[in-house]
RNA sequence: GCCUCCAUCGUCUAGGGGACUAGGACGCAGCCCUUUCAAGGCUAAAACGGGAGUUCGAAUCUCCCUGGAGGCACCA
């Protein structure tokens, strides 16, 4: 868009009522990126005016959320700014003053009619298969007698004037004009009884006020849209540019993305909530990279992004309208390909907790040494633990029918093994360059395949029929503790044939 | 029901009138590599929802239909 030549300001506004799922931290990362690509200001603001929706924490879960997804922010409720309060909760008063200046200007107006009437009138509408829209009965209460009636402690709320005749035309950076007749825009309630804006109003009021050069959000609001022009123009404010976000489907392509969905998804492994993302094993770069192209694409080729080539590459322009189905399978894909990106150390430090939380003690040193080998088969971190947890255990004791060798008895089987502890008993270096030549000799010497020598050295030495490769492995466990677990197989090999 | 948006392989998508025998990726199948599992490499199958029009020419533009999604609260 040539118009972010100029630095934008964005802000992710959600609501505290709940845990943050994908479609947020999508827009929150287009918001980010596009902030940050143009020297901008990106801003949280909490939009908390409906309390009875409120749930504790959740803002703080948000916020932890983002950052571990990488999205900082320059403005918001613990950082400050300078256009604070960040929480509509707390800019209460200010609503008021402008929800009283449309009514001065005669394109808002008070309303005492009670939520009982409202329902009775709803009800009739839609018997009657009529536009479910406010009746109008107190559209026409001149402001001198609607001032009294609020004096006299009468409840009420403020609702917007629509005009009843013509049309809205509202521009979407992606979809271009949308235009609805006003006619099927209800009278919108714009301020609540209990003094509080809603929605409509809070969002015109503090992205005018935050000077909000950019609006990213759910496709959800397009109905609203046009509504939301004709308030900027009824303010007489100039409208920032608006992109509209198509929604997430569930994986079958099939539906919305629902509670229960996500529920479902829960029993499957899988979760659409960010805080999830971290214990199942993925890698927020890897996050990142997937919702970044939920929606948004490059070219033709290009499907591997870090944080900085997103901040790079991204552009509205290149955003798809149509809904998106979630794949589950592609995020897997990306976590593996991230996690290949990653320096030795780096993946290490963040393999630990794994195994800290599968109960191991991992010594950061040896760490070090079995992560390169894990590095090239895992698609989620917590596969580290199954596939490594056997180095950070003393006793590896494997089932005995596994140490049986392809097409081999047990007693074969553990001659093979006698013959490998013969072939490494006398070695003076033991790693992957000293083991190596000599087993293979010995593979050809025996007679053998070398899956089948090495199968059953494998699963005596590390207890698993798939491991990490097996020299490097034996080289890291070392010469003693790996001929000690030869010649426990030898004697569990035995056992099976008496 | 009404309003709005959307429409290319199973999925994510490229494509903005001729470069399309429609490209990439995930997944799937096969092959190669190989001590297991992976990773990597190669190959295959797989799509322009339908119908009118505009045009010398349409996946690309217009309209209709169909399908999908979202919205119709003193929620956001």
């Amino acid at each position: 868009m040539s118009e972010l030549n100029q630095p934008a300001r964005v802000r992710f506004a959600p609501s505290p009522t709940g845990h943050m799922h994908l479609g947020s931290a999508r827009t929150a990362l287009y918001d980010y990126l596009i902030a940050r690509q143009t020297g901008g200001q990106f801003i949280l603001r909490i939009e908390d005016t409906d309390r009875k929706r409120f749930v504790e924490g959740a803002e703080e879960e948000l916020m932890k959320g983002l950052r571990w997804l990488g999205l900082e922010w320059e403005e918001g409720t613990d950082v400050g700014g300078p256009y604070g309060p960040y929480r509509q909760s707390e800019r209460k008063a200010l609503y008021a003053k402008y929800a009283r200046q449309l009514v001065e200007n005669g394109h808002a107006y008070y309303c005492f009619c009670t939520p009982e009437r409202l329902r009775k009138v709803r009800e009739e509408q839609q018997s009657r298969k009529e536009d479910a829209h406010y009746d109008g009965t107190c559209r026409d209460i001149s402001l001198a007698e609607a001032d009294r009636r609020i004096e006299a402690g009468e409840k009420h709320v403020v609702r917007f004037k629509t005009p009843r005749e013509g049309t809205t035309t509202v521009h979407d950076m992606r979809r271009g004009d949308i235009t609805v007749e006003n006619r099927k825009i209800d009278d919108y309630i714009l301020v609540k009884s209990d003094g509080l804006a809603l929605y409509h109003l809070a969002v015109i009021v503090d992205d005018h006020l935050m000077k909000v050069t950019h609006v990213v959000r759910g496709a959800e609001w397009l109905p609203t849209f046009p509504l939301h022009g004709m308030i900027y123009r009824a303010f007489g404010w100039q409208e920032p540019e608006f992109v509209h976000l198509s929604v997430f489907l569930k994986p079958s392509g099939k539906g919305k993305m629902s509670k229960r969905e996500a529920g479902q998804l829960m029993k499957d492994g899988r979760s659409i909530f960010v805080k999830d993302f971290e214990d199942m094993g993925y890698l927020p770069e890897a996050l990142v990279n997937w919702i970044a192209l939920m929606g948004w694409s490059y070219d033709d080729h290009t499907e591997f992004f870090s944080m900085q080539d997103l901040i790079e590459k991204f552009s509205f322009e290149k955003v798809n309208p149509s809904p998106a189905a979630i794949n589950f399978t592609k995020l897997d894909h990306f976590n593996g390909l991230h996690i290949r990106n990653l320096s030795v150390s780096d993946l290490a430090k963040r393999i630990k907790p794994f195994f800290v939380k599968a109960g191991y003690d991992p010594d950061d040193e040896l760490l070090l040494n079995i992560t390169p080998l894990l590095q090239e088969r895992m698609r989620t971190l917590d596969e580290a633990v199954e596939k490594a947890a056997f180095f950070f255990r003393e006793d590896v004791v494997p089932l005995p029918e596994d140490l049986v060798g392809k097409k081999l008895t047990a007693n074969e089987s553990a001659d093979v093994l006698e013959e490998a502890l013969k072939t490494i008993a006398g070695l003076t270096v033991f790693d992957v360059e000293a083991l190596e030549q000599p087993l293979r000799n010995l593979v050809e010497e025996l007679g053998l395949k070398a899956g089948q020598v090495f199968g059953i050295l494998r699963v005596a030495v590390t207890g698993q029929k798939v491991s990490p490769p097996l020299f490097e492995s034996m080289e890291i466990i070392g010469k003693e503790k790996s001929i000690e677990r030869i010649m426990q197989g030898i004697a569990l090999l035995r056992e099976i044939d008496g």
